[in-house]
DNA sequence: TTTAAATATAGATTATTATTCTGTTTTAAT
DNA sequence: ATTAAAACAGAATAATAATCTATATTTAAA
C-alpha cells in the first residue's frame, strides 16, 4: 500500500475528473512545478494507483439510455457451474458489471442497452441462454441520480 | 444522434480503452492518416458521444477494496422527499452511482469503502442520517466478476 | 543532534506530440 | 456529369511531454 500525502490526494482527484490537462495546468492548481507533478503523476502510475487512462462515453449519445440491474440465482454452486457462469456473462457486451454478492441471489449484473425491446433480446438470446441459471429479477433504472467513476482518495 | 461508421466505432472502442494513446499510434491501428483521427476524435468530443477522459483508479492500491449495494425505500414519494433524498445522497463520497429504480425498493446505490466497519459507519452516520428513509437492505460484493467503462458503440 | 543518503523540487533543454494549414481526393446530391 | 461538402494526407508550426542538471528538503542512521 503506498502512502499518498495531500497533494498526492488532490493529483488523483484531478486526473479523475480530467485526465487531458496538461502538466502546467495541474501545476498551477497544485502550487508545483511542472517537474514536480510529472514525477508524481509517474510515481502513481508505476505503483498502480492510477489503473488506466480512458474515454467516458455518453450513453444517450450513441442511444444506449436503457439500464438494467438483473439479479441470478444459480440452480447449483459447484466449481464448475460458477466458473462457466462467470466466464460466459463476462463476455457479454451489454453486461458492464457483473458482481458476486451475498444475499437471496449469486450475482448483480449491470446491463446496458438501446430499450427495452434490446433488453428483452438480450435476455432471451444472450443471458439466460446461459447454462446453470436458475432464476432472474430484473430491476429497470427510472433515473441515473448519482453516477462517478472517480473514488475519493 | 449522430452517425458513427466503423472506424468511428473502432476510435472509441481504441479510447475507452486508453485515451492517452496518441493519434499516431491509432493512425497506425485504423489504418488512417494522424489528421484523420484527430478530426474524427474532436468530432466525438463535439457530438458528444465522448463525454470526458478520465484516469480510473484501483481501489486495491488505495484500501478502498469493500464494495455493496445497498437498496433504500423512502417512506413516503412526495417531491420534497425525493429531491431531497437525492440531493443529500448524491453529495456521500462513499456513493459511487445511485439509481432510482422499478421493484421493491426505491433505489440501488453502490457504495465503496475501506472495510466492512467503514461500511457500518457509513451507514449509522451518514445515509441513514438522511431523513426520509425508511428502510435498506444492504448486499455485499464477495467477487468482482466483471466491471468496465467500456460501452460498446 | 549531526551527517549522509535518499527524495522531492525547480528551471532549462530536448524530444515528442498535438494542432493548424494547404491542397487533394472522395463522397453525395443535383 | 457537375458541383458542393466532407474526409483525407502530408507538411509546417505550436504546444506539451520527457529528460537532464542542479538545489533544496526530507528521512534515517550514526
Amino acid at each position: 500500500m503506498v502512502h499518498l500525502d495531500d497533494i498526492d490526494k488532490k493529483l488523483v482527484a484531478l486526473l479523475q475528473d480530467d485526465c487531458k490537462q496538461t502538466t502546467k495546468a495541474l501545476s498551477l492548481k497544485l502550487n508545483l512545478s511542472v517537474t514536480a507533478v510529472y514525477e508524481r503523476i509517474k510515481k502513481l502510475e508505476k505503483s498502480g494507483v492510477i489503473d488506466k487512462y480512458v474515454a467516458l462515453v455518453k450513453k444517450e449519445a450513441i442511444d444506449k439510455s436503457f439500464v438494467a440491474f438483473c439479479h441470478i440465482k444459480l440452480v447449483q454452486h459447484t466449481q464448475e457451474y460458477v466458473m462457466k457462469f462467470e466466464q460466459e456473462v463476462a463476455k457479454l457486451n451489454e453486461v458492464m458489471s457483473c458482481y458476486h454478492i451475498s444475499g437471496d441471489y449469486d450475482y448483480l449484473l449491470q446491463v446496458v442497452v438501446e430499450d427495452m425491446e434490446a433488453f428483452r433480446e438480450f435476455m432471451v438470446n444472450k443471458l439466460t441462454s446461459i447454462n446453470h441459471i436458475g432464476s432472474t429479477h430484473s430491476m429497470f433504472v427510472i433515473n441515473e441520480v448519482k453516477h462517478t467513476t472517480a473514488i475519493k482518495v
